[in-house]
RNA sequence: GUGGGCGUAGCUCAGGUGGUUAGAGCGUCAGGUUGUGGCCCUGAAGGCCGGGGGUUCAAGUCCCCUCGCUCACCCCA
């Protein structure tokens, strides 16, 4: 047994999900790249009251937080996400607006894992910080969507819904409470427990008990004032036009306090409905003035890559892709020759692996045969003294090709390239 | 934090009611072919049976504790 593993809810990502990972962000990167945005790597660690901005009463804040006291005796955590992080950003460096930004990267919750939830988990996400205009919630909405479809998912389900402005939302948040509060008998004990610390939460409830007591709530959108329910109606006429297909949920919430106004949520279908939110955002205009910034309107959202993932494979897309050598040296000698022609044909843009401890032929062309290669390059004894070298095709039982070693380089681009063009 | 299931070779897993040196398949390595991969055959390496304690003449097997994984709840991505 190892004397270490990773730590609960840690993990290794080893290829060929390795590259599954690098490629999910360099698609994501080109999906919101077409759209102007620009990369923001935020670090890791911030001061612990970047984060308590999130929501005193939000799990994530009061028991989620990977906090610690640093050797400067500062209060420091681990990003439990990141929208708090660009916007702190935002605040330090003041960019003008509006700031488009874009990031991936992990980060970290001490929660008890399970399927689609770890301690540390990577997201992608946008924000759109300094605009009002209802277009951009329609763009940014638009773009996660549109990543989805990037990535060939067919059975994703967008929700949205609007928590008004913050008077709205408060109005609602109190009625809410006092409807569930008339109804307390009637909920579970855990959604009771909720209900002491956000009325809101208990919309979130997936316990059968309490489906018939939600069922009867007072719906938000009662308590939209004007200005907040034509903001929300552009915003759904807008992808509408798009063909960007939603179903409008009331009672849709977010995990997190400083969202008011549009919110919404990619679901997947597939998923179990416990964990079927592949990502999620809104409207979180006073989060930039709690970390003491100017009054700076944002949307946002992030898409977390473990659920994405887990639909990915329920719906058989985005495969792991496979990385094959081109080439595969075999050096019968001492494997100098190996060194000088692998350094020569990946000079030139081969793909080039080779054996080393001087193994035996077979051994190598067994090696070169799992490599994936196309060609195997021979260097024997022969070889070596006519200076020239055997190329075989790992893939037809053609005769093999003696070359100068000279036109080596030369012959395998031509003849990988011809093969390549023949696929495409 | 709460509850269920599970921890045996690198991986996937066998190992009725406790009984000598713990097995298989795959993978790895070597050989069969002293210069040729895949298929086949032969062999080898590789295990504190998650850890600790207990019961017993004897524990991979039974009991307790602990750690980890996993599923669900909670919450969220």
């Amino acid at each position: 047994m190892p004397d270490f593993s990773t730590s609960p809810g840690m993990r290794d990502i080893t290829a060929p999900e390795s590259f599954r990972w690098r490629r999910f962000v360099d698609v994501f990167e080109h999906t919101v790249g077409l759209a102007g945005y620009d990369l923001v790597i935020p670090p890791l660690l911030e001061d612990i009251g970047v984060f308590t901005r999130l929501g005193e009463a939000t799990d994530v804040v009061t028991k989620e937080m990977y906090d610690f006291v640093d050797k400067g005796e500062r209060h420091v955590a681990l990003r439990p996400e990141q929208t708090a992080s660009i916007c702190r950003s935002f605040v330090e460096h003041r960019p003008t607006t509006p700031f488009k930004a874009w990031y991936a990267g992990p980060n970290f919750r001490y929660e008890k894992p399970q399927r689609g939830r770890y301690r540390q988990f990577d997201q992608v996400g946008i924000e759109v910080l300094g605009s009002l205009d209802p277009y951009v919630d329609i763009e940014v909405i638009q773009l996660g969507w549109t990543f989805f479809v990037a990535l060939g998912l067919r059975n994703v389900e967008l929700a949205i819904n609007s928590l008004g402005t913050p008077d709205d939302r408060a109005r609602y948040v109190a009625a809410l409470h006092d409807y569930f509060e008339s109804r307390n008998a009637d909920l579970s004990p855990e959604s009771q427990q909720t209900l002491l610390r956000n009325p809101l939460r208990v919309l979130d409830s997936k316990r059968s008990q309490d489906a018939p007591v939600i069922a009867e709530a007072p719906l938000i959108n009662s308590y939209w004032c004007s200005e907040a329910a034509e903001h929300f109606e552009v915003v759904c006429e807008g992808l509408n036009a798009v063909g960007v297909p939603y179903t409008l949920d009331l009672k849709l919430v977010r995990g997190l306090d400083y969202y008011r106004g549009t919110t919404f949520e990619y679901r997947g279908g597939t998923l179990d409905s416990a964990q079927n939110a592949l990502g999620g955002g809104g409207r979180y205009d006073g989060l930039v003035a709690d970390l003491g910034g100017p009054d700076t309107p944002g949307v946002g959202f992030a898409i977390g890559l473990d659920r994405t993932l887990l639909a990915c494979d329920d719906e058989n897309v985005f495969a792991a892709p496979s990385e094959n050598a081109d080439v595969f040296v075999v050096d019968i000698g001492d494997g100098s020759d190996a060194l000088t022609v692998c350094t020569e044909l990946r000079a030139g843009g081969i793909r080039a692996e080779r054996s080393w401890d001087q193994r035996s032929m077979k051994a190598q062309m067994k090696a070169a045969n799992r490599s994936g290669a196309r060609f195997a390059v021979l260097i024997g004894e022969s070889e070596r003294e006519a200076g020239t070298a055997l190329i075989r095709d790992l893939r037809s039982d053609e005769e093999q090709l003696s070359v100068a070693r000279a036109d080596l380089t030369g012959t395998l681009i031509s003849r990988l390239s011809s093969l390549q063009g023949a696929s495409s």
